[in-house]
DNA sequence: ACTATTCCTATCGGATTAGTATGATTAGAG
DNA sequence: CTCTAATCATACTAATCCGATAGGAATAGT
């Protein structure tokens, strides 16, 4: 019941490219130094992101990557989605693939069903901004985990 | 971010303790063939279940488990908390080994620990009589995951 | 003694995690 | 037009975790 790295520095990653921005790309490499995580492992992180839409890239020189929306419209839910894959807390809630033939009378579902709501509900309430809003501008990059 | 089949069992097993209960021992057996799962999987988490004090054991002839308290308390955070470890979203919430050096300015702890307050809300406020108070006695072993 | 049960410890294949490695492609700067 | 800094794409890998399986010892009722 652990959140990956990936959707851990997914957030962090973001959070950075809110703090930075300055209208134009920030290269990989500075979120790397700045997070101290590996740019190649960021790499395969902020391309998922990248076809989600969440972030746009610039190729060549002077190019990297920053928000496609204002950090009030990025969810936490959202990237947490992309990086890791699906918030359901088992497997039959995903899709219909997994579904087992006894879900009407499933004593537990609707327990899972219930856990899924709140965290879906939590983590799609809390946007970009709700974690930068309180943090001067001087204070970046202040991550553990 | 998925409950393992540990978790899910578990919680099954305790569900089918609760409502098989006769005042006697139940055998692993028969929550293995009702459950159509292997016994021998079973063993190795229902051990913790009792060492935990959850179910109380019997061995020999005639012997299994039951219950240690009254299905209304026993709550499935007990249960799952015993055999998926922890329900905290990340591991610098679980102790002070896993905390980080920065956790006082960090950026993402009060998120991933406000997950962890609703998560841990939910599963603490669900017990074992609510999985079964709406199930005739005919109903018995209706589970899906 | 026989049998049904729990208890204990070890093993194991496969999947997942958390990266690392290599190179191609793109685009601005000089 | 070349150099360089960057993204893009794909493959690989070591380590860990998951989901069991296996074999036998201990216990207790008949």
């Amino acid at each position: 019941m652990k959140i990956s790295t990936k959707g851990r520095y997914a957030l962090r990653m973001m959070i950075d490219l809110a703090l930075h921005d300055a209208g134009g790309f920030i290269p990989l490499k500075d979120i790397s130094e700045r997070q101290d995580i590996t740019a190649k492992y960021l790499e395969q992180i902020i391309t998922s992101l990248s076809k989600a839409g969440l972030v746009k890239s610039s190729r060549g020189n002077n190019g990297g990557y920053r928000l496609s929306r204002a950090p009030e419209n990025i969810t936490a839910g959202e990237i947490l989605r992309i990086t890791e894959g699906s918030l359901a807390p088992v497997a039959c809630l995903d899709d219909e693939v997994n579904q087992c033939p006894r879900s009407e009378t499933c004593l537990t579902l609707p327990f899972w069903k219930g856990l899924q709501n709140i965290i879906d509900a939590y983590v799609d309430g809390a946007t970009l901004y709700d974690f930068i809003k309180n943090t001067p501008a001087a204070d970046t990059g202040n991550f553990c985990i």
